[in-house]
This record gives C-alpha cells, sequence and structure tokens, in this order.
DNA sequence: TATATTATCTATCTGATAAGTAGAGTAAGT
DNA sequence: ACTTACTCTACTTATCAGATAGATAATATA
C-alpha cells in the first residue's frame, strides 16, 4: 500500500527544487525545461504537473520571455500533506477513516465495530501527523540528518 | 496514496473473524462459505485470499467434511503489519526507504540528499509504528474506544 | 509590429494491475 | 462411495499510471 506514484514524486521534487530557488531569489520564475533537466523529469510529463499545481494555488506563472513558475507562497507556508492530496486524493488508507471524503465500505454493515477501520484509522492520524505538518522550508533544513533504514 | 485494495481488506476482516472465533474455541476451523456471507466477501474471491495466508504461514487449513481454516498462531501473535505486507507489499511510500525492498529510483541521482526521500522515511517509520506492533488482538480489545475524524 | 520565447490546451496511446469469475481437479472425513 | 471442501489454472473486464504529440495563446523585446 501507500506508495507514492511517479507523478506525485515529481510533482514534490519540483517543488523542492523551487523552494531552493526561492530561498535564494524569492518569487523569481524557473523555466520549465531547467526544472526537467535538472530534476530528470520527462518535460511534457513535468508541464502536465506544474499546470494541475498551478490550478490549485501551489504556483503562480507567467508566458514568454522572462517567464516561468514560481511558489505561490513561501517555503515555509506550504505543507506537504496538500500536495500531495492534489495528486493522490486523500491520504487516509481507506475512505471510511477520510474526514472530507468519508465513505463507508459497500460491503460494510457496521461500520462502528469495524475492525479494519480501527487500525487504519490510527494509520491515518500518523500519516497526517507528519505530511500535514511537514512545509516545504522544514524539509530543506532538515536534510543534513542521515537516514538509517530499519 | 496509501489506499488498502478490497483484497487486502478483506484478508483483514477474514482474519479478524477467525480471530474472534478462536477466542471461543482456539484452532477450530471456520469454513471458506461461513466467512464470507459473514463479511460480506466474494466467495471465489475469498478462496484465492485465504490460500494465499495459509501459503503465507498465517493460517492452516483441513479438507473434508469437518474441514476449513483456523489462524496458525493466537491473536496476539499475528501483527497487521506483516499481513499487510502479503498483499501489498512493501509498506514504505517509496522504495528507496524500504528496508528489506530498498532500491533508489531511476531518476535519482543522489539518494542521501532526496528530499522526497527525507520526507517519506518519516512516513514510513510512523506507518510501521503502528501496523508492526499492533496484533490482532490488540484491535479486537480496542473495539471499545469510539473513532473521531479529524 | 514582428518575432522569439514560454506557458497552456486537446487528444491520444500503451502497459500494468485490481477485482473478480469459471471450471476442473484433489484430498479428507463418514 | 459419497459428500464436502480445499486447491489450482486460466481468463475477463475496467481502470489508471505514465507518458507523448501537436497545436494554440500570451508575453517581452528589438
Amino acid at each position: 500500500m501507500t506508495s507514492l506514484t511517479q507523478k506525485t514524486k515529481y510533482a514534490l521534487k519540483a517543488l523542492f527544487y523551487l523552494a531552493r530557488k526561492d530561498q535564494q531569489e524569492p518569487k523569481s520564475p524557473a523555466l520549465i525545461a531547467d526544472i526537467a533537466s535538472s530534476e530528470n523529469i520527462p518535460r511534457k510529463f513535468l508541464e502536465v504537473i506544474l499546470l494541475e499545481l498551478k490550478h490549485n494555488g501551489v504556483l503562480q506563472s507567467r508566458k514568454g520571455k522572462g517567464g516561468g513558475y514560481w511558489l505561490s507562497k513561501a517555503p515555509e507556508e506550504l505543507y506537504v500533506g496538500p500536495i500531495i492530496r492534489i495528486f493522490e486524493g486523500p491520504l487516509a488508507p481507506i475512505l471510511c477513516v477520510s474526514k472530507r471524503h468519508y465513505q463507508p465500505c459497500s460491503d460494510c454493515e457496521d461500520v462502528e465495530h469495524c475492525s479494519v477501520r480501527q487500525v487504519m484509522f490510527k494509520v491515518k492520524l500518523a500519516i497526517l501527523d507528519v505530511l500535514d505538518k511537514t512545509s516545504l522550508r522544514d524539509v530543506l533544513s532538515s536534510s543534513e540528518s542521515p537516514i538509517i533504514l530499519s
């Protein structure tokens, strides 16, 4: 379960690129082509992604020479959770534990006492506790601490 | 992201059914047909699922009259994490943070400093902290506490 | 105003996978 | 022998991820 799609991963990579750029020169436009080549993202696919981010208020853009994309807010105001939701939909592992997209399973006879729901509710809380509290900025500044897989 | 498949959900429902039954009468066989009708699971599909659970050491079975499926261990010895892994594969949101199935993305040039990986590593820890520490038994006995979606 | 530059839109393609079904075969109890 | 139930093989159908192609619209600057 829980695997990030390529699309979402590309979106995050592009946003971190823009966030790093924002720290040096806020709100200055970056070219699709530059992001694509720097982050190894297929250009045409990235176009779709950036547009979707713009339509969801995460990015702003300008056409023509000197144009490009930039973050609509400062990196510390953009949280990872809402961004992932744009591409993946609800973060809850199952809809009966989603607040906004709540829907019981069609085969469920007693939502209140479902054991699967009990576990998945805890999982959901754990996931949101990370994603909805981590901003783009938080991640950039935490990149010194090493990862030990366990 | 992170949505449980129907198959996995059915597997868990079947296991909780067997766990409840085990509490009353340990290791007594349950019929596929009974589980299917009690939990609203398509019978043929459930056959596939139970078989897979047996092949992975979670269930035992006996054929013929008086046969059926039962838990291979007590409910407190069976953890949710490993069960979900059988059907969903790695629980990590992305393979570069998985211990057993570690693999960097093909488009990644510097795994150690990848920001996406930083976030997803935290998410993985949070998920495992729930699923690998929760047994079937834990869930059954916690089913009094109500769920408040937030 | 012309032209180069850059984002935006419309449409389509391919392969993989979830979810489920059909039907025959095999083993165990009574 | 007969019933019951587990086991295996093969298939179907629909949806979606992951792109790509080609044309169009907006902007800056010479």
